[in-house]
DNA sequence: TCTGGGGTCCTAGGACCC
DNA sequence: TCTGGGGTCCTAGGACCC
């Protein structure tokens, strides 16, 4: 997991194992149907990434008990739910909080006995189930805490819910670590962050890419942000939304011989819009003024990214002190680069995306795949999304 | 030779403001 | 000579997640 090909390539070779590229149209659309499932199934659904959800179970079960079962049975069809109409299996962990349900549904995972369901309703069986689970496992420690914790004696989830209050705060990252320790005791410390309409809502929205060379032209990186800002401006506008903030950043080499000091290969510019948009056109502008800003001639460069943050929806712009109504009426003039907006990214679903981009995020010249294209060689169709990519039987 | 991409949250120091 | 208290914003960095 993680390792970069080259590095285990030929074993791969001689156990015969086939490789893929990643496929997120398809893993994006498969998600889709499982989260519509789910929220269609039950009132309160958080969808925390591609293939993870949680769901309030809150004043769920004295409604269940008689005629239903109880939340086992209740997680059980669920379950069978997912797997009925998606062919997805799935585990699922039930507790008091998300730290618990978490570790729950790692250990329904791994234990087969289980059946894909582990319900912690009682103190004795969350302390059983913390005793199971190394420190590392826990969600919310990485490798950098793991390794503290392991050094401090601290080895199971039990030992990290038995630490204080302060030590926690000391050396588990400050308020992040006293409510990690605190959910694992079964106090509720982080909410449901309920997803309204199925899809994932983001406070920012970014895209990068490593190059599929290095590069020390400036008009190719140019060119690399350009695209960049245009796949970020895309998904913005799909989740209905205007940035205010936006960074450029550019990466050399973190490898290999002329690699920097820790840290110190990547460099990165903020910029505030005046006014918040989601126009490519002007984001493109502005993210050539950024860049200009951090580039050093004669370096070179592997990886360039763009985020965009500080989302709001359209019309919540707020007028300065000394704006008048008058003034304000400016904004209704967006809709002619809405429309052309709109426009674009009508193309770009109806023929593919990038039919129809700026000129400034071209490839070179003389055509050909841009340099700052990844290379996807193995990627599997997408199934589920595109007329050509369906699946024959014979 | 070749080392991913897209997110979240928190902390700390310095500049600057009143 | 002595130099307070309470903020915001920006930038950078560090940890974590899938």
């Amino acid at each position: 997991m993680g390792e970069p090909y080259f590095q285990v390539k030929e074993q791969l070779r001689r156990e015969q194992v086939q490789v893929f590229s990643s496929n997120y149209t398809l893993y994006g659309d498969m998600s889709r149907r499982v989260m519509h499932y789910l929220g269609a199934s039950m009132p309160g659904v958080e969808i925390y990434s591609i293939d993870e959800a949680f769901l309030d179970l809150g004043g769920l079960q004295q409604h269940l008990t008689p005629y239903l079962g109880d939340l086992d049975a209740l997680a059980r069809r669920l379950r069978a739910g997912v797997k009925a109409r998606t062919g997805i299996p799935t585990c699922v962990g039930v507790a008091p909080t998300k730290t618990l349900a978490k570790l729950a549904n790692r250990l329904a995972k791994k234990d087969p006995s289980l059946a894909g369901v582990l319900y912690l309703d009682s103190a004795e069986r969350r302390a059983w189930a913390l005793k199971q689970v190394a420190v590392g496992d826990v969600w919310g420690v990485g490798r950098q805490y793991a390794q503290k914790l392991t050094a401090a004696g601290i080895d199971s989830a039990a030992d990290l819910a038995r630490v204080s209050e302060a030590w926690a705060r000391k050396h588990l990252g400050g308020v992040v670590g006293a409510r990690l320790v605190r959910e694992l005791q079964g106090f509720p410390c982080a909410g449901l962050a309920p997803s309204e309409d199925g899809t994932l809502h983001r406070q920012s929205i970014s895209c990068s890419r490593t190059f599929g060379r290095p590069l020390r032209e400036r008009d190719l990186v140019l060119g690399a942000v350009a695209s960049f800002v245009g796949r970020a401006a895309e998904k913005l506008r799909r989740q209905g939304e205007l940035a205010h903030v936006m960074t450029v950043f550019i990466s050399k080499n973190r490898f290999g011989p002329d690699a920097g000091a820790a840290g110190g290969h990547s460099r990165s510019a903020v910029l505030t819009l005046p006014v918040p948009t989601s126009d490519t056109r002007e984001l493109t502008a502005r993210a050539g003024q950024l860049l200009a800003r951090l580039w050093e001639p004669g370096a070179v460069y592997v990886k360039a990214g763009v985020v965009l943050a500080g989302l709001e929806p359209p019309g919540g712009q707020q007028l300065g002190l000394f704006e008048t109504a008058v003034a304000a009426k400016r904004a209704p003039v967006e809709p002619r680069g809405s429309q052309l907006m709109a426009t674009l990214d009508g193309l770009n679903e109806r023929f593919g995306r990038g039919t129809v981009r700026l000129a400034a995020a071209l490839g070179p010249k003389g055509g050909g795949p841009a340099p700052w294209q990844g290379q996807a060689a193995w990627r599997t169709p997408a199934y589920t999304t595109r007329l050509e990519d369906l699946l024959t039987v014979s």
